[in-house]
DNA sequence: TTTATTGAAAATGTATCAAGGTTAATCATA
DNA sequence: TATGATTAACCTTGATACATTTTCAATAAA
């Protein structure tokens, strides 16, 4: 009778604090540059340095942390041209995606991604903003059904779009809303009409400009952190 | 005068652990299945169990090995939709990498793919075909200078033609290598020409091909290796 | 045969220690 | 004042020992 698998989606310490700092680091709480003292951490935590390590290796895997041997670890400072290279594979991974997930949308799927433009719509502040484009970007390639895929998306989604990736910019210039709100009308008008074609295209297009963007501001902000 | 930085490229314990795990589970020298004891990790190493933890939490973020609380560490058993799903991710990851590089291409990146497809044609074990269809992707992705996308690559290249891939199957079955070959001799002529187009619509049929392969071979082999 | 019980094995995490390398501040020198 | 060497504090890396908890497998009971 007893219930024996009481907690069946328990994390262990080591995610907690990968999640959180995760959280802390896309946010802009902790700004690239800033070194990650594995002391410190533990304290914050409440807990021994070793999950701290393995928290550290986990975000360094996933490229937002960068260690040095015997010189501990840092978050990283993605470059103009690295933030690039993550756009270049995010169009690889989104319009694979999309490719694979047009055909496979249900009606639940579609009304889903209206539902999030009309939350766009809505949105004031540039947290909103981000959070609601990220979702769109996300439902766009979750009907694929591809987890690995799906898995990859969001975490470049989140790496490009959030403050930590527009760390030397005035991101709120780079990017008009409204374009980008067009953009996603056409992918999802593309979407109803079931027409893969033009779903990648205009994503790409839509992604692309975002790069288009960054390279114009590359000259005037050349400013290192640290 | 003495050489303050007499040793720039040294490696952390955890990496060289994480690495020398890396090659057995891909060899096929440690199946997928088996459970990675810390204990025995870490005596096999000569090491404590800290950076054998930060090792294995390194390749459960590549995807080779799986974690449960209080479970420990077991090399990750793909089935053959996991690969299917990989090889659609290689897709796009490859055919947006083909589409920089080309472009980019010098006769020195001809030359070196051209020398690969010859030392391929020579080959007489899976290792050495293996390796040198690794070798061909790579250099084909690699003339476009995203590091991370050619990372990204390498790692996805590794695990979906490896031995470890091809556990439950018999892969020289499934792959037919005169037709890949051929493919490879498809794609380098397009290089050849600067026929962008002509090389991603080729590189995507041909892992296509390989997918389509599995798929034939899922019904019969549906033996779990635990 | 099924269900409990129980004990060994293993994972998770803490605390402490030692041996290096880095970093920064101090001090001496040109 | 600037430059360069020395030293000391700090931090990382790693080892070791220990406690707690969960799994797992073998045994015993219904």
């Amino acid at each position: 009778m007893g219930v024996t698998k009481s907690k069946p989606n328990q994390k262990s310490l080591s995610y907690k604090i990968r999640d959180e700092l995760r959280n802390d680091i896309l946010s802009g709480q902790i700004v690239p540059g800033t070194r990650l003292r594995q002391e410190a951490l533990a304290e914050r935590f409440n807990a021994s340095r070793i999950p701290v390590r393995e928290a550290l290796r986990q975000l360094e895997m996933e490229g937002l942390v960068k260690t040095q041997l015997n010189r501990g670890a840092v978050v990283a400072a993605p470059s103009i041209d690295d933030i690039c290279d993550l756009l270049d594979i995010r169009i690889a991974l989104e319009c694979r995606a999309a490719k694979l997930a047009v055909p496979k949308m249900t009606q639940a799927d579609i009304d889903h991604l209206e539902q999030i433009l009309e939350q766009y719509h809505h949105s004031q502040t540039p947290g909103e903003w981000a959070e609601n484009n990220r979702l769109f970007h996300l439902g766009l390639c979750e009907p694929a059904k591809n987890k690995q895929l799906t898995a990859l998306i969001k975490l470049y989604c989140m790496s490009t779009s959030s403050p930590y990736a527009n760390f030397h910019l005035d991101m709120t210039n780079a990017t008009d809303i409204k374009t980008v709100n067009s953009d996603h009308l056409e992918i999802l008008n593309a979407c109803k009409e079931r027409d893969v074609n033009r779903v990648i295209i205009v994503l790409e297009q839509h992604i692309q400009s975002t790069k288009d963007s960054l390279m114009h501001y590359q000259t005037p902000c050349n400013k290192v952190t640290q």
